[in-house]
DNA sequence: CGATACGTTGACGGAAATCAACCCCGGTGG
DNA sequence: CCACCGGGGTTGATTTCCGTCAACGTATCG
């Protein structure tokens, strides 16, 4: 007795928004209201546009997605990584202008929705404004937290925390459960998010393998020793800002 | 014929708000409506302690103010500073915990400003939760620029950024209009926000001096050559999202 | 007038960047 | 079916930017 889903995408959504607070029935309902336009994505491919003006958001339905930005010698850094569930760029809302890029990393599929209609159910329903307003900025908490990292702390341990970062935030959403995922990210992507070299990223990792923390072959990743890994990484989730319900698998 | 202005401390947030979007009548009206609890705070001290749940906002009216975090091991790092009209803690209108510090670096004068009263604004007024919205993403936009600075540029090209960064916010609020400022931030500080060592940022700063950008004696900065600090810090000012009425202030 | 905070300087060391190969593997096309 | 190709990963040698340590200068202030 298998029923189809619905709303697969809005679904996706609503379980992202639950991971950081609760919602009612009538909230759910309202977000499933929400028009969409799903389009299916190559890897690589940019969603949005540093100087982009965008009328639309995109809801990241699967696969993985980067937010970035190149400078004049073609350095990029990457400033945040994006999962199923995940708005990158809710703010466009409010900021006509985009100040960076986002793209995709492997192949996946995309849900549009227009600003309007973000508009229309916020002035319906305050309470979502207010839960948007709150991911909003938990991607700012999330920023800082990388800011302290490429500025005071070691590439070994940076590796660490954005480890546990990524693995914390696929079992909020449902993606994992366990302490394996499927890590879509290269070594050199890696490297451009922590502000580091693929070379030297490709050696701190060989010495998380040695200390038995993790193991990471081609995309898998197995974290081997959690309590290790967070020591390593000095990772407190605090600022994740997770619902008491999800704060466990973080834990 | 000078009359006193009644509202010293509301002036200045609108002043603030006013660099970023437009305000009507109405709503400066309904800021000016906001209960205050003005302090005056000695230099170093806490505003809000990691760690804390606050149930009020502070607005900054005078002084200077850092974001910051210590580590384990006594780092520090410096996530953001804020001026006259800022609101550095308006997260946590949504953000139950702190997982920062702020701090004054100067003595200064703050206005504290209870949650319930700013929601209580923000439902008679939606276009005003819309605008303090807007600023917090604006902080995050800040917080990106910071990561680039720190994860891909060098010490020099980050120093002449931040510099440039300073200047423009005091200009946009009217606190400077040429090109000199009192700089409220010791060597210390500023490595602390760039991710360096004290030591380097002086040696940096001498090179700055030496290629006759900048002068800084104490903490009076005057910006000897703009358009080339501005090339130095690869500074272009779209991140700060400023209105197009203060966005000649940055050319 | 000493205390203390801030700035400056020199010598040295180290974490990570850079440069340059080389390997491995999956795709693809002849 | 195998040769070729290209992206990703790995390795070693070398360099560099910046940190650390330690001392000393200088200004402000009770």
């Amino acid at each position: 007795m298998h029923q189809a889903n619905p709303y697969p995408e809005h679904s996706r959504l609503i379980r992202k928004l639950e991971s950081i607070v609760s919602l009612s029935d009538a909230e759910r309902e309202a977000i499933r209201s929400l028009p969409l336009t799903v389009k299916t994505v190559a890897a690589d491919q940019d969603l949005v546009r540093d100087g982009d003006r965008p009328s639309e958001c995109c809801l990241i339905v699967e696969g993985f997605v980067c937010r970035y930005k190149l400078l004049q010698d073609g350095k990029r850094q990457i400033m945040s990584f994006h999962i199923s569930g995940d708005i990158p760029d809710l703010q466009s809302l409010h900021l006509n202008v985009m100040d960076h890029s986002l793209g995709t990393l492997v192949p996946g599929k995309v849900a549009f929705i227009k600003h309007d209609d973000i508009h229309e159910l916020t002035r319906r329903c305050p309470r979502i404004a207010d839960v948007l307003w709150r991911d909003t900025l938990i991607d700012a908490a999330i920023f800082r937290e990388w800011m302290i990292g490429m500025g005071r702390r070691s590439a070994y341990t940076r590796i660490a925390h954005v480890l546990c970062e990524v693995l914390v935030k696929f079992r909020a959403v449902g993606l994992a459960d366990g302490h394996d995922i499927d890590l879509p990210v290269t070594q050199a992507e890696l490297a451009d998010s922590l502000g580091l070299s693929t070379v030297h990223v490709n050696r701190v990792l060989q010495e998380l393998r040695g200390d038995g923390l993790i193991t990471l072959r081609g995309r898998s990743l197995s974290v081997l020793d959690w309590p290790g890994l967070k020591e390593a990484g000095e990772f407190d989730p605090t600022y994740l800002h997770l619902n008491d319900k999800v704060k466990e698998t973080a834990a």
